[in-house]
DNA sequence: TAAATGAGTTGATTTAAGTCAGTTAAAAAT
DNA sequence: ATTTTTAACTGACTTAAATCAACTCATTTA
């Protein structure tokens, strides 16, 4: 039932387009207004600016950090995805989430002495790194880096929080429901389509993040392009109907 | 096979015994050493503690704050627990987490208008309450009230990335031995026994929170017992033996 | 002190989703 | 371009845990 065509760029919005050469700095960057950078005044983006490192760059399947490592910096998405997880005892992997273009990450690690959790990128991806000591040396100057710390941090609380409530009371084919809506408000807030976009993650991904065997996320991909709510080319997602989408999320 | 005797009061370290009327103030508080309270000298002890609402309290049922109530202040918990969670679209509860003494709550509305999350008391339970806009005008003054906040924001979320990780890769009797164990953690930490404590939730809500049936949860109960490890007296537990249990948990 | 209500336990049965297996399609490597 | 490898899909079957049901025990209320 499901039919691949080749994966095509997605929609942007001009104010949102991809990282280019000239934004090397933040003043440039088209998205110093969500990034921890928004809201400062000139010279505290000055100073910010320059402690952070741009235009880092992984390909697919290359780690930003990994589980022990020692926590340094903190990293802001410039474009591209990644995918972080964790390990347990046994070395089954938990994926806990899956971050996009202006995400912060590595909160988790902040105050700790080694990154807890890895992040690995799912598609070539561009980074601005973010030395975690000289971030809190200049929050003493600038009290609002501070705020717009604590701000992310109580946000990705919220998301978790979000994801055991999206666990613990729907089934699998909810949750899966849930996934693309919440990929599609994630894009939308961004300047992207919400009706079509990549999911540069595998089935298999998709699978763990939801709890659900990768089998299952195959049929439900399958059930919910039978039914009309959505066409699946792949990775490619289009998004027949939000509102039907929606309904089954909830019901 | 459960039988059931009357709930005995826990074993205390002396240093961590439950607040008693002369604990009024931070200085003299006998958790300020875990507390949001921690480390500041004594001028700045003094004006943390000016802004501190001691001895609140709440009894068994009652709300420290229900989901969209105007967020006003952070809470510490000086004695007693309560549980925090959400309530979806369907009217479907999910329990978030269970909190005990020295545990800060209302984290997750901090840089909210209001409380995303309801947090109820499953005993009588004490709290200081920290009006958060006062905190936040200290901080500015204390930074390392700022670094505090970020350090229990972040364990927060390393908490909720475990609980993603318990559901996510482990089978019924493998969480509520973990479970089990968390707990003799948090009250061995906090100068209580490790091996036996109440646990004051329903075994209703273990099972939310555990993603189990209510029914699962204690069949469970009942196969940890006959097999040895654990005995079970209504809400109080004895561990018998952390090893095995440990063993349980993750293999 | 009895009745009523709710929490907890246990057994019987059902089911949603997992596992296993085979096939097809898409990438990657030669 | 062809082979190899890996990812995705679908069907058949199994199973862990849910649901349903009945009963016990404890706590609250009349």
């Amino acid at each position: 039932m499901l039919t691949a065509i080749k994966t095509i760029t997605q929609e942007v919005h001009p104010e949102l387009r991809t990282a280019t050469a000239l934004e090397n700095r933040c003043r440039d960057c088209s998205r110093n207004k969500v990034c921890l950078a928004a809201s400062l005044e000139d010279e505290e983006l000055y100073a910010f600016d320059s402690i952070v490192k741009h235009s880092k760059k992984l390909n697919r399947g290359e780690f930003l950090y990994q589980a022990g490592d020692a926590f340094n910096s903190i990293y802001v998405i410039r474009s591209g995805s990644l995918k972080t997880f964790i390990v347990d005892e046994e070395g089954r992997e938990q994926i806990l989430g899956f971050s996009i273009q202006g995400d912060v990450v590595a909160l988790d690690g902040a105050t700790m002495n080694v990154y807890p959790t890895s992040a690995q990128a799912l598609e070539t991806t561009h980074f601005c790194e973010i030395p975690f000591s000289h971030y809190m040396e200049l929050a003493v100057k600038i009290p609002s880096l501070y705020e717009k710390l604590l701000n992310q941090m109580s946000h990705q609380i919220r998301n978790e929080e979000e994801h055991t409530l999206l666990l613990g009371t729907k089934n699998a084919e909810q949750r899966l429901a849930t996934f693309l809506l919440s990929f599609s408000k994630r894009y939308a807030a961004r300047g992207f389509s919400k009706y079509e976009f990549n999911l540069h993650m595998s089935r298999r991904d998709i699978g763990n993040y939801l709890s659900t065997a990768m089998e299952t996320i195959s049929r439900l991909f399958s059930r919910l392009q039978d039914n009309g709510l959505i066409e699946v080319h792949g990775k490619l997602i289009k998004i027949k109907s939000l509102d039907k989408l929606d309904k089954f999320a909830s019901t």
